[in-house]
DNA sequence: TGTACATCAGTGAACGCGCGTTCACTGATGTAC
DNA sequence: TGTACATCAGTGAACGCGCGTTCACTGATGTAC
């Protein structure tokens, strides 16, 4: 065993926090199990109660980490359609290929929706607050939220529900349904209802 | 122990899978143990490889049988959408409080949507025939699909990411929002683009 | 310079429990003779 | 009418395994004297 250099244990508890962020997001809570965990960073899993209290912290932490960069990645989307004028875009990268394949590394929303209400406190309140940044985020896209009505929590429902369904059915052309509708109904949800709408801008 | 009258392994056989079809909504894919289920029907574990090759193979008949009202509830709000004008009253029943609660018995795919994917081929396909069918039923609804443009996809994700999002966020005033929004949002959906819309009919 | 001890992240055996699955069995009834 | 046997849904002990959690320990280094 090796002498550890200051912030070791710092590194370490990070390290379970991102592969339990991970794991999580690919095979549930459940799977997310202590030892898979430890085992993912390099280790046993008698270490593990040297950096949390139990099992619920860790995944309520895991579930904070994995929402760090969700409302960033819709800032980011809400700022490519505000510039492209077309809030399809959102829709698009969200939901492209790459992004439907890479479960551990994406938007945990989508990931963990249905599995959530079964957990504990701590967990669903992580879950929460990242879900309502996220949606926060959206919302700056232009025509989702305007003075006379909010669409951003129905527009993230969408997006979120287009996600796991396409997931829940891995099908290439299914999924390329899937995300045109999404695509085309975002640009619905988000054109001012009275002038007759630019409905197809130049994607 | 009693000897059977005729019908009576067929009676146990359904049981089982009702059992599993209620547990699978509320407690998820791994919860719905053999023991749980047998459990549920007032039987011992032991008995269930009379009636089941394995645990998959009853999640997959437990999978289409909660799928069994799906695409006839949908058909019947497609109906009072028809009926009233407004397709608003589909997200309004789809969301009511009371649908919010009852996980059991509820929309499998709001249900399982994030979980689908883990389970394996026999289960994933009755997932996406009941889903499709589901999507199908929800299409017949005015303004959905027409000539122009489908959204029945967008739509059916619109509902399920809502419906899976007010489960995992606990909050009568949250939901409230996401309600409202998702009748909004499918009444925008549906709205023929160019004579400027009845935004709001009467509910 | 040498010895004794403190520190502390990580190890691995052990606990009680629930899982999916197997299998020898039970016991009430029906059928054969 | 009486005996022997077949039927068959359901029982419950047992299997190997992974789970969350506990705990005595290891062993490389730092510190005290």
């Amino acid at each position: 065993m090796v002498r550890y250099d200051a912030g070791h244990r710092e590194r370490t508890h990070s390290a379970i926090i991102d592969a339990a962020s991970q794991l999580m997001r690919e095979r549930g809570f459940t799977e997310a199990s202590v030892g898979n965990v430890m085992k993912a960073v390099g280790l046993t899993h008698g270490g593990f109660y040297a950096h949390f209290a139990d099992k619920t912290a860790m995944l309520a932490a895991a579930t904070e980490k994995a929402f760090d960069d969700s409302p960033k990645n819709f800032a980011a989307l809400a700022r490519m359609a505000q510039a492209s004028g077309d809030v399809g875009v959102i829709a698009k990268h969200y939901l492209a290929e790459a992004r439907v394949g890479a479960v551990a590394s994406g938007c945990p929303a989508a990931a963990l929706v249905s599995e959530v209400h079964r957990q504990e406190a701590p967990v669903q309140a992580r879950f929460r607050n990242g879900t309502e940044d996220t949606r926060r985020a959206l919302a700056a896209a232009p025509g989702l939220t305007t003075a006379e009505a909010d669409h951003s929590w129905a527009a993230l429902a969408m997006l979120v529900g287009s996600l796991a369904l396409m997931r829940a059915m891995p099908d290439a052309s299914l999924n390329d349904t899937i995300r045109e509708q999404a695509i085309s109904a975002l640009r619905k949800l988000a054109a001012t209802p009275n002038p007759p709408q630019p409905e197809s801008p130049p994607a």
